[in-house]
DNA sequence: ACCGGACTTTGCACCCACTGCAATAATGAG
DNA sequence: CTCATTATTGCAGTGGGTGCAAAGTCCGGT
């Protein structure tokens, strides 16, 4: 292997050359695709230019889109949730799962990978199709969502849990609106070409969200 | 061939059948994923259930997932459109779009094809990533719906014509939340087994929606 | 410094999605 | 019935993705 990894990161030379290998071939599909296209660039010349076989590409990522999509966000954990579930109903619900929310854009800290995430917003903003696949990889922690938003409505009126179908219902929609928040976000930040934390666009999103909710526009 | 087309389409035998394949493609690849998993059943397999070669396959859809999203709804007409544009501040916003999207949702008569869109609903259902997949498969529409919603805007108070960016950003938080809206109504509409039609789900959706942004829960 | 077990990389053979092309068959208008 | 149009198919080829086993790398213990 020919990566010249900045020896950064901690933990042993396997964990250091791991996280170098994983950048290298992030860095590269997400150059080659800006000027090729994402279609016009083969798992063969991405290895390549990362200086590993296609084979090991595989080992790395399950597919060719999940190298431009890279990581997603997870749910935070139980500490946050609970915060979240017991807030009590004088919170707006949208406003707690906003703040919720802030905990896990926050992680993912990847030091040297300040321009693979440049790249990455610069391409996902060029090519729609690719931004969307991105937030279809969210699917998971939109459903693990939905049944923490579930408790915290029976939380807030234990009522609610006599009608579970409409629980449901209601959970899936707070959801899918906080999904139209993070979307919203996401596009305002790169749109911006990255000014300013992810984190401050989600939350500029999520008061335009009460403001159309309050039907001034 | 060896389709046997209940007669009922208008047009010439090759309409006819070209119709009468599409369904067929189409019922063969949903019932195959349906007990062996999207994954599970292979190009060729769907083309011999459906009668046709693998090669006539793509001749009616690009990739195998296309043949289980089906069409997916497109913009009005321009009248439909104006009219909405048009209806002024005194419809919230979110109302109009509604509407507007009403006349997306109705087309797609398609006779022969109830079943095809029962079987569609249950394995949509049954797999959270098929339902992105078709979610994702409406960019195109939504990419429309935001310049519509921009000239709605611009109609009901041609100030925030002067903030294009403002604009743009709102105009894409309504259409994000449209489409939270339409996501939510067709999850509803497949759990209930398809129980009414797809239209009524989206007006109470939208009801619901108006409900969660006056803040009562 | 060396050894042996654990993890990584790679090549190889393979399956399948998908495409362009050219031959053949079905349709429809006059 | 004829011929232009359009649909179907086979074929050969590209590229994504996987399982397996061989070879290379790392690391902890001695």
């Amino acid at each position: 292997m020919t990566v010249t990894a900045s020896a950064r990161p901690q933990g042993g030379v396997r964990e250091r050359k791991r996280i170098a290998t994983r950048n290298a071939i992030q860095r590269a599909v997400l150059t080659l695709a800006l000027d090729r296209g994402f279609d016009g660039v083969t798992v063969e010349e991405i290895s390549h230019e990362a200086g590993v076989s296609p084979r090991t590409f595989f080992n790395y990522f399950p597919t060719k889109e999940a190298a431009v999509i890279g990581d997603v966000p997870e749910m935070p954990d139980a500490e946050a949730i609970d915060r979240f579930v017991s807030a009590g109903a004088g919170q707006s619900i949208l406003e707690g799962v906003r703040d919720l929310l802030l905990s896990s854009v926050d992680q993912e800290p990847n030091p040297d990978g300040a321009d693979i995430e440049s790249l990455r917003r610069t391409l996902l903003r060029a090519h729609p199709y690719l931004f969307t696949l991105r937030m279809a990889s969210m699917k998971q922690l939109e459903l693990e969502l939905v049944s923490v938003v579930e408790r915290r409505l029976v939380h807030d009126d234990s009522r609610v849990a006599g009608d579970p179908e409409r629980l449901h219902s209601r959970a899936r929609l707070v959801t899918y609106v906080a999904f139209a928040g993070i979307r919203h976000a996401w596009s305002c930040w790169a749109e911006t070409g990255g000014r300013g934390a992810l984190a401050d666009r989600l939350i500029d999103s999520f008061t335009e969200l009460q403001v159309l909710a309050r039907g001034e526009y």
